[in-house]
DNA sequence: TAGCTTTATCTTGATGTCGAGCTAAGTGGC
DNA sequence: GCCACTTAGCTCGACATCAAGATAAAGCTA
């Protein structure tokens, strides 16, 4: 079966003979399958209240174990977004009282962030709906093809320095 | 070789026993991978003068063939992006006058995009350089295991009718 | 023909993100 | 002990995006 890619790149291989179009073949379907899934996880988080954003956070802090406390700085390396961005996050979900800020009583310079009570249960309330929507999402590819795609998936990343 | 997924994973199986938290391995994986792709294109792109979303209107017109024209209905359904936001592109890129929007004569609510002979000059002399990148970004799989890779993609693309 | 629905594109206001630069605190060489 | 450098986190302004709604034309039904 052929999708929207196969077609771009037969459009460039028609428009540009003298180039080799399959490169396409991976990024541009690994931007629009990123896409898509960001757009089904959101619409399940949305049911409970949480933007993606906001999950990604509590999720770093839930999986961390107790006591559910991670640096600024610590929380940025396992997030792919800068520190401005980051201060705002915290100030919204410290808002809505799902984090605390309090400082680092080694480091005079380091903000300790800590999930509240109500974040922790909140966290943990939402990943399992949140696991069973990712299931839901990539049920297309069978356990094996996961399997498989996420070696591949996996090696890439390595080659690229994703640490 | 571990990556960064692979802990989060771990993390999730101690903290939380009850749950499978092996879709994570092509989700997350999946939005790690189109990040850090898009990043390395932009660079690449920013090089030339146009950032990301220029090319991307830009490829989609010049890769249609000659006369490098579509409604703005056509280049909505290549993108995933609202009609606001093209709106928004097409403003800025007629500023640039890579583009120019004249009148559809067969249907006078539609807008008809046709790239400028600058934005094909451009779109021409960026597209190689551009896959080149590409072809860059993804060698860490060897051929096969891109082809592995793209296939994986269109099946699970296909599934959630990405058309 | 009149009225209703759909389609094509644009407008508006809100929001999440980034980059550049800032302050405060820790680190290391001399 | 001092100065320069680095690190941790925050501030600010710019910007790309979206959702919801507006406008206008086309198509359909009676």
């Amino acid at each position: 079966m052929r999708d929207a890619v196969d077609t771009i790149i037969d459009q460039w291989r028609a428009e540009r003979p003298d180039l080799d179009p399959r490169p396409m073949g991976v990024t541009v379907r690994a931007a629009r399958l990123a896409a898509l899934l960001e757009r089904g996880m959101d619409d399940t988080l949305a049911g409970h209240g949480l933007a993606g954003w906001e999950f990604e956070v509590l999720a770093s802090l839930r999986r961390n174990g107790s006591p559910f406390e991670m640096t600024v700085g610590q929380l940025l390396a396992t997030m792919m977004i800068s520190s401005g961005t980051m201060t705002h996050r915290l100030d919204r979900l410290e808002k809505r009282r799902l984090v605390v800020r309090a400082k680092d009583p080694h480091d005079r310079r380091g903000i300790r962030v800590r999930l509240t009570a109500d974040g922790r249960e909140l966290a943990d309330e939402v990943v399992g709906t949140h696991l069973n929507r990712e299931r839901e999402l990539i049920a297309g590819l069978d356990v094996e093809g996961q399997q498989q795609l996420a070696e591949l998936l996996r090696k890439l990343l390595l080659s690229l320095n994703d640490s």
